[in-house]
Formats: structure tokens, sequence, C-alpha cells
DNA sequence: CGTATAATCAAACGGAGATTTGATTCTTGT
DNA sequence: ACAAGAATCAAATCTCCGTTTGATTATACG
């Protein structure tokens, strides 16, 4: 009865790895299961065994790591005690420098751009989790207005602008530029805390 | 010899309308030759008579068209002779509002992702005009810095920003909704017209 | 060692969808 | 009315993946 993995075995995580940095190069249907398998020298089949439901779930298990990650450092700062200004800076800097370190974020634009993809049934889960990160962004905004510390705005456009613009970072950025990602992700924070102060 | 074109016939730019409306809500790869036509009452096949190229063509024509306006309403008004605050805010407004009014528009983005959607050639032409749109923005951009109007930022992440917030439009933005396409060109013109007020 | 299982592969399958083809209908100019 | 071509269609083609299947190899454990 007793068994063990086999040691010829590539790692789940690097299936994953690869398959992020193809999906964001060739998106999810330029991507073929050629060349994530390919990328981790296998055959197209043998996928199979690691993600049951095939190129979706390859695709969901990506979505699901970059948005945990993003989710997860916003609502660390979004939890904490500063000021608003400082909060939210504080925040913006964590999203941007975690889309930059993390080639799979793209995967926010992508969830994002479901339908234009046309993916095929997001999890409600995803959705929710998405939701989510834009609440936290929403409250910050929220409670730096009514603290007098930002100028009033409204409230859904600007948190539209600032998620699309932070995720917008995976687009463009390449590793090894001008600037890195800690200099990108503080430019932007400067950029939207000074859209936002009061006069 | 003498013959004219049959009045029995769809516009060509009723099937690029059809086009732009269903590759947004689609996808390229998601938008089947199949859709387009229905949606003009033809028959896949028909829509070779108008575009030789197949679907990479009617793409790439409505990736066109949807540059072509946008650039040409920045152009407009990168050419005035309005101080720079007052000029960029200009911009921005005819940009946002010309995302929200030409579901086409979302070319722009699609065009920035031309990698992530798999492409095939885009012609160089398309880039130039791409960038040429990007470098009116900086050109604007410097012109406030050096005139003391603005504070002093990272112009390539700046304009990187900029451009990228006021395309995302094209994906959130709902006809009918909360605002209309002029309240939220005005609401992100200021938005960043603040991020750059000197202080 | 021997067996159960994991991991893999090679090859075949199946479907979807872009494109081609050849015939048909409609419109216009002479 | 008639010829020429434009616009269309129905059906066939062709290609490209995603996925399945069955066999093969490697590993751990008893």
């Amino acid at each position: 009865m007793p068994r063990k993995p086999a040691e010829q075995t590539v790692s789940r995580q690097a299936i994953l790895d690869a398959a992020a940095r193809i999906f964001c190069e060739r998106g999810y249907h330029g991507a073929t299961m050629q060349d994530i398998s390919a990328a981790v020298d296998l055959t197209p089949g043998s996928l199979y065994h690691h993600f049951e439901g095939g190129k979706d779930a390859i695709l969901l298990a990506v979505l699901q790591a970059g948005l945990d990650r993003v989710a997860a450092d916003v609502r660390c700062v979004a939890e904490s005690s500063f000021p608003p200004a400082e909060k939210l800076h504080r925040a913006i800097r964590a999203h941007v420098l975690g889309v930059t370190e993390q080639g799979a974020v793209a995967a926010l634009m992508i969830l994002e751009m479901r339908a234009t993809l046309g993916l095929p049934d997001v999890p409600a889960e995803f959705l929710a989790r998405r939701d989510q990160v834009e609440s936290l962004y929403r409250q910050m905004i929220v409670e730096g207005i009514t603290a007098g510390a930002f100028r009033p705005v409204d409230v859904g456009v600007f948190a539209h602008t600032l998620l699309g613009a932070s995720n917008w970072v995976s687009v463009w950025y390449r590793p090894g530029g001008r600037l890195k990602g800690a200099d990108i992700a503080e430019e932007i924070a400067d950029l939207f805390l000074n859209a936002l102060r009061a006069r």
C-alpha cells in the first residue's frame, strides 16, 4: 500500500512559474500546452497528471497565486494603523512592488479582462477576492477624505484608476530596465498621494 | 466594362463597427468570424470579400480607426498654445472621452498588449502612431515641468501611468452607468493635474 | 527482489474555427 | 435585354490545439 512520489518529477510550482511567464507573454489563448510543457521539459499530455483540469486549471492556479500575493500585501497594510496618507502610500508601494516582482500578477489584469479574454467560468471566489482588494482601497480613500487628509474625489473613478495603473505596470515593466521595481512603486505612490492632497 | 457596387451590400464600416464591439466583448481569440458575420447578417465566408486579409485584417482595421481617433484628438490639443496645465488637462479629457465614446478604442489597450494577445506582425506604422501619442504626452509633461508649472516627476513612469489609466477606462466604463463619459474624463484629468501640481 | 504507484511519453483523437471554393443572385451600364 | 462583375452563400478543407489513451520507466517500500 505504501508508495511515495518518484523523484523524476517536475514540481507543480515549476509548472506554475513557467505557465505564468508564458501566459503573460502570449496570453491565455496564445499559449499552447506545448509551450508550457516544453518550458519544463515535458510532453503536453504529462501536464494532465499535475493539473486534472487541463489548461483552465493551470490558468486558474496562476491567477490564484498572483491574486493571493497582492491581496495579502495590501490587506496587511490596510489593517495597520498608520495615518491615511501613509497607509495608502504603503499599500500602493506594496502593490506595485508585488506586480514587478511577480510576472504572474499580470493575472490581476487578466482577471479584470476575463470578458475580453473570453475565459471560462471564473470561480466566484476569485472575483470576490478581487473585489475585496478594490474594497480595501476604497476604504482607505474614504477614510482619508473624511479625515480631511485627502481632497474629495469620486471614489469609484479614483479606485479604478489607481488599480488600473498599478496593475498596468505589469505590462510595461521590464526587469533590468532603467528603474527598479521599488523606484517605480515609490514614484506611482507619490503620484496618487499628490493627486489626493487637499489643497 | 463598367460596373458598380451592388446595393445588397453591407458596408465595410458596418462590419468594422460590429467587429469592434465583438472584439471588445470577447477578445480577438474569443471572437469568431461566425460571431462577426452574424452580427451583420452574413456568412463567415462573405467577410473575405470585404477584408482579403481575413480576421487579422479586420482587427487591424479596427485598431487603426480607434488609434487614429484618439491620436487626432490628442494631437489637436497638444499643438494648441494653452498654458501647460490647461493643455494637458484638455488632452486627457479628450483622450478619456474618446475612449468612452468609442468602444473600439479598447484598441489602444489591445495594441499595447499585442504580445499578450499573440497578434501576428503589427505593422510598424501602428506602433509608430502609438509611440507618437505617448511622445505628445511626454512633451506636454516636460514642458510643464521646465516652465515650473508642474513638480518634477519621472516622465517615463508618469506617462505610462497616465496612458494606462486613460485607456483602462475602456475596460470598466459602462455606458448608462452612474457617470457620463465627460464626468469620468473630467475626474481623471483633475486627478493627474493634481498629481503634477507644484507644491 | 517484487509490486504498487507516480511520472512520463508517444501517438492518436476530436473539435473548433479560419479560410477556400464554386455556384448563385443581384445591380449596373450599355 | 445582356454582359460583367460585386456580394453573397453553402459546403468542403485544412490546420491547429486540447485532450485522451495505453504503454513505459522509475521510485519507494516491504
